[in-house]
DNA sequence: CGCGAAGTATACAGACTTGTCTACCTGGTT
DNA sequence: AACCAGGTAGACAAGTCTGTATACTTCGCG
């Protein structure tokens, strides 16, 4: 780590323009400007764009995990539980939430849909991404629910739910998506 | 039209390869060699790229429209027309109708997800898409639901249930999610 | 003091991109 | 019979892309 740590810098920089952009409209040597990096160190910490792109993917797996498991800590009761996840996404859509960047849809969606191969690194790893969600849907309700069928149901509840108001309030532009997905899935 | 219109293969052929690996993947070579057509008769009927590309979203906006219109056309209830609605997205999804191709995920939330100006033609037609189908909602259950804030909460919901399956399906392989999105719908 | 890791800056190779241009072919209409 | 819209084939211009190479600088550590 010499100042600020270069790799870092560089798979910020890149997760910005790859989110907003899309993967392939970005090339490297506009990340290399708006980072102020040369070429030579990007090249010296990453083998190719591939890599520098499963970074970027792992860096937004991590940190957007990090942030939307600290929203939804609480996990006394379903209701409080539900109103959390809705409150977070909401956050998200209305760019109230700085560390997640300013809203452009889901990054795995996104760049899941500029590959076809479903064998390729980079779509395995967006799909990795959707079970990480799943599981903390699990393991916050599991408590709370015992019986199984309901639980797996109201998880798949959430997740519809959630991808749903995440796809509306993007490509509809209804930033209130999230707290109708909210109201909807009070109602289980 | 000669024997078989040059214009309409080339969509056909170009909307396939950019459904299946995304816009900015797919050059031009590429779409000509695998539809047989010249370069030549490519710019003698569009302008560039780009008029292609716009081409190809009215194309599947017209025949996606097409094909959920004629499976949705019973609207002599709500829990009818919702049963219709999720059977098709099924269909889709499960790759039973031929007329729209190898499920992808939605088109237009992918093509969108690569631009990232909201001023820019191509993201206005994918948003236009989505209005058609909440539109199309709206105009087959208002007969139904003559209370005003009932009919559009109805409309929300399917609109949220329908993004939230498509991208179930797409990004995390859930084959069933139309049918899980269906029984959630029943229930109001 | 000197070494080596990490960095800058930039030229360059080679492949690929969109779009233009020339030269030729084909089939229907006047 | 002559014309011409619409087609094929493919070379080419001009630019972009990834990735490599060269030459120089900076900084911490033994």
């Amino acid at each position: 780590m010499k100042q600020i740590d270069k790799r870092q810098q560089l798979v910020n920089t890149a997760l910005k323009l790859f989110y907003k952009k899309g993967i392939h409209a970005v090339g490297i040597n506009e990340i290399l400007v708006e980072s102020g990096v040369a070429k030579k160190t990007l090249y010296h910490h990453f083998t190719s764009k591939e890599a520098l792109i499963q970074a970027c993917i792992a860096e937004r797996d991590h940190s957007f995990m990090t942030w939307f498991i600290q929203k939804c800590n609480d996990n006394s009761s379903t209701e409080i539980f539900i109103k959390q996840v809705f409150d977070a996404l909401d956050e998200w859509i209305n760019d109230k939430s700085v560390e997640l960047g300013s809203f452009s849809g889901c990054f795995f969606v996104n760049s899941a849909a500029e590959y076809s191969d479903h064998q390729n690194e980079i779509k395995k790893l967006c799909l990795q991404h959707k079970t990480h969600i799943k599981h903390f849907f699990e393991q916050q309700l599991e408590p709370l629910i015992p019986d199984k069928n309901q639980l797996n149901s109201l998880v798949g509840l959430l997740l519809l739910l959630k991808e749903g108001c995440i796809n509306c309030a993007h490509v509809m532009g209804d930033k209130q998506s999230a707290l109708k997905a909210k109201a909807l899935a009070l109602v289980f």
